[in-house]
DNA sequence: GGTCGAGTCCCACTGAATGGAACCATTCCT
DNA sequence: AGGAATGGTTCCATTCAGTGGGACTCGACC
């Protein structure tokens, strides 16, 4: 029974705490440091991180504490983004060679896409996206190809966030997302022009479960200057359906 | 007050226990299974469980649980791996067109090796070695090049754990395996015939950290039939010294 | 209908987690 | 050197969160 917004208290919500605070881990957190993000005393602070670190959770030499090992291979067995992956890369690296663009792979969770994979192609604009980085659903074409397979309800939900202006291009009117991700649905593609970053444009295409959900969804993404998405809706489009036959094909029983 | 060899208690060691049982998550586990597997009450498992997918550390479908997004993204935020990889990757696809071999990451973690980064090649024996995953360190060339560079006290540890045989050719004569680690120490190689997997072969060198200690080390392997570890020599310890080269200039102002 | 297995809920009991305060250890002034 | 600020750990009385046995529900199967 606590606390502002959230809700479960107990050692769970304190630990959750404590290692999301390692979001932007500059080079080590000290145990000051980390009583001040989440809130909590010193003391629990440094009796739980001892915890962690004899779990090997988290890392310490010296006052520096960093996430640990076991995170880093807990991560890997999460089942959604392994199974994407596998899946995935060839056929991102084929989509990369056709359009020398960088291609990336996410899954939706809630207002974010969680990004599962990233390939870098030299020839077009530095993404500053790391695999396991989260943008914003409204803002990015990923995003608005997987909500435009989501339900209706999940949509106001994330509409009821508010959509906050990346950039001048970002939509920011409810109304206007709602008649793109209609257009998006049926069009089978995705555009963003400038819409996440002012110099990078984006074409997505969402990757279909067998249950008609998006599973997630692969973009290609550039400079802007010149980006035609028109240009890239075949080879996107066709990938995204590659990959969601080679899922299909991957799970067995599906249900 | 428990448990058998190990001890710390608490939620947080029950929590520690739910997540890792899985490691081998065989497409999704229920709460009894958790349950068995845990050595934890029924009910313990379901609140804890109900606790975990709240926090997106878990997920649920119906009855079948996996480990959730969360945890992939926190995964991604470990330190190590992350310096290593971003530092590795280009290294590491060099060194694979330069042989034509699997090329592994891995980092010492007491008697195993965490494999970090994986780049496989088509031409040769594919690798079932993932991501995340881990293997014995008195194995594999990986382990021995990694072994090579740390303490005495360390190597004792290792070999205290007793050394399995995977093949026939598994060294499990500790004063053979002692012998072996300083010829590795010297010639900056190690090499693993069929020590691991009876048709795979391997050579590897330790990525030195400035401090002398290893960092992790990288391998190339492939078929066992006709491979000559000495022809790999230059290029892989070329490879870990260009790794290690690039780790240091990466890491500011290393202390 | 009866039985089995999976999962959830309830709630009295208790020991584990808490956190303020005192205590070290460093580092940085002046 | 003295002194003060900062970072970290340890103690311990208090209490509250987690526990887990058992009752209960739901569905599948015979």
């Amino acid at each position: 029974m606590r606390d502002a917004d959230g809700d479960a208290v107990g050692v769970l919500d304190r630990m959750t705490r404590i290692l999301e605070a390692f979001d932007q881990d500059d080079g080590g957190l000290g145990i000051s440091e980390l009583a001040l993000r989440t809130g909590l005393p010193k003391s629990t602070v440094s009796r739980l991180v001892g915890t962690l670190v004899r779990g090997r959770y988290l890392e310490r030499d010296g006052r520096r504490i960093h996430l640990g090992l076991r995170v880093f291979e807990l991560g890997q067995l999460a089942q959604q983004p392994r199974e994407l992956r596998a899946a995935a890369l060839p056929v991102m690296a084929e989509l990369r060679s056709q359009t020398g663009l960088n291609v990336l792979l996410a899954i939706r969770d809630g207002r974010d896409m969680v990004c599962i994979a990233v390939m870098r192609d030299r020839s077009t604009a530095p993404t500053r996206v790391r695999t396991g980085g989260r943008l914003p659903v409204h803002a990015t074409a990923l995003g608005k190809a997987a909500l435009s397979q989501a339900s209706s309800a999940e949509v106001e939900d994330v509409l009821s966030g508010g959509l906050k202006a990346l950039t001048p291009h970002t939509i920011t009117d409810p109304a206007e997302l709602r008649r793109q991700l209609i257009d998006i649905r049926h069009g089978g593609l995705a555009e963003g022009l400038r819409e996440f970053a002012p110099d990078v444009s984006c074409a997505a295409a969402a990757v279909l479960a067998p249950d008609g959900s998006a599973a997630g969804a692969v973009s290609v993404s550039g400079r802007a200057d010149g980006f035609d998405a028109g240009h890239f809706r075949i080879p996107t489009r066709a990938a995204a359906a590659r990959l969601a036959h080679r899922l299909a094909a991957a799970t067995p029983v599906l249900r």
